[in-house]
DNA sequence: ATTTTTATATTTGTCAAACCTTTTGCGTTT
DNA sequence: AAACGCAAAAGGTTTGACAAATATAAAAAT
């Protein structure tokens, strides 16, 4: 029973306004156990109790253990597994986990339209300037070869609107992974995976490939020659260039609003 | 029943061998509201199905319809309220919820040493130089009242290292905002929020205070009047001079590694 | 003796039915 | 008209049980 608040009775202790419950039992015990692994009180790869042993020491029933386990799962900082050996475990950190979760919430945003359209290109015009900038100062031969690769199969005609979006978006991550900077990397990935494909999934209808195509090699030969600022202004000109159409493009879209009951 | 699977026999279908599940049933559902959400089919503070009422539509226990529920609240995307007006909710994206959701991701792997120093203070010095163009462009004077109040701040001998980190984040944050770039602001969030305070907490105790001050006031004073270049070489030099106090720092905290049972 | 199969125990996943707590709204009383 | 109180609705929690998966040990077959 380790101070967890159930069945309060009001307690007639004059003067004690300062906060009566933090929320569901099921929140404070998420977030105790979220604390325990943030303060490394729990290793990577440690085993937590049982559920069952964990409500007998929090005081409260299995199922409120679960849910306070789903979400902290739903977090990725545990998982479960079933049988002798399994159990719930903290999770390593995963890069690519922690990617998807900001590239998500990026995305429901951009999706919402929280963001104008000039923000989001000027962001992405700026950052991925910064990008080329680095990218050009430490590329490796391996790094280019990713361009080229895209590069080529950008020049196939015969690529639908999507996949060429999609060799898009690899592209310029191939930049971002130029750079050799981790956390660098980490941010833009939701530039990357969340801004870029809105705007483009929109532009590409209007068949502006040859004019992206061009520009991605001339980027990528301003990295070659590691030439810091040829590679910035240009990769902000491309960037910044989408203006226009966007703008075009974005006054047929707002016809589009489905809506339907499904649930 | 909508299709979801559960209890499945294995059912003798030879060359079936496509996905026969997604995972636990909590999983599925709460995969399908999402979706159902993300794509509009949902909309923002449209009310959902009780509890009791989902469960029988999908055909699944309650406590399940609950684990998924909590999925999608720890992700920001529902809220639920109790009483005969309340129910489950979808949730407007909200600029500060999503902001700290890629916070709490980024100080999980800054924490857990995922990320090396000098990637760190690297990425810092030119987002943040970055940050300081567009604010000399397009900061108000609010922004700059802003900046004054946290310098204000940090003149007091008394503050403790703990505020004194504080106000240097808000500080930093300041200069973000006064981009006045809505995306941007976003993803440095995350640098703002979970990589200064990591880098800050090790450095202060060394007594950088007067050095960092300094530094701050020339920033404001160039971004005042709005010298780009000069803003941003600042910022460059003030977050890369770290560098060297900071890998000294890193040395003796190397011994503390607590560990303990508390859960 | 080694491999394969079977049993078993353990732990998460799911279910059912109830009860508790909070909140709203209505109806009664003053 | 205002205040009070009650009842209904919905999420929050509990209890106890069963189902499914899986690692380990035991048994059987080769």
């Amino acid at each position: 029973m380790l101070g967890l608040i159930g069945r309060r009775g009001k307690s007639a202790m004059a003067l004690q306004y300062d906060e009566i419950v933090r929320g569901s039992l099921a929140k404070q015990v998420a977030d105790l156990i979220r604390a325990a692994i943030l303060e490394g009180r729990l290793q990577v790869d440690e085993r937590l109790p049982t559920e069952e042993e964990l409500a007998k020491r929090f005081g409260i029933s299995r199922p409120t253990v679960r849910e306070a386990l789903k979400v902290l799962a739903a977090q990725n900082l545990i998982r479960s597994r079933r049988g002798p050996a399994g159990g719930t475990f903290v999770t390593r950190p995963d890069l690519d986990a922690a990617a998807r979760t900001i590239t998500d919430a990026a995305t429901l945003l951009v999706g919402m339209g929280r963001f104008e359209i000039d923000e989001i290109v000027a962001a992405r015009g700026q950052t991925e300037a910064l990008c080329c900038r680095l990218a050009a100062r430490n590329r490796t031969d391996e790094d280019l070869d990713a361009m080229a690769q895209e590069l080529l199969l950008q020049q196939d005609e015969t690529l639908s609107d999507e996949d060429f979006c999609a060799s898009d978006v690899r592209f310029h991550r191939a930049v971002v992974q130029a750079t050799g900077n981790g956390p660098l990397q980490f941010i833009m990935h939701a530039m990357i995976e969340s801004f870029i494909p809105i705007t483009n999934m929109l532009i590409y209808r209007h068949h502006e490939r040859r004019r992206t195509i061009g520009a991605h090699q001339r980027i990528r030969m301003a990295i070659a020659e590691r030439d810091e600022d040829t590679a910035a202004a240009l990769m902000q000109h491309h960037v910044e260039g989408m203006r226009a159409v966007l703008d075009q493009a974005l006054a047929h879209r707002r016809l589009e609003k489905p809506g339907g009951e499904t649930i």
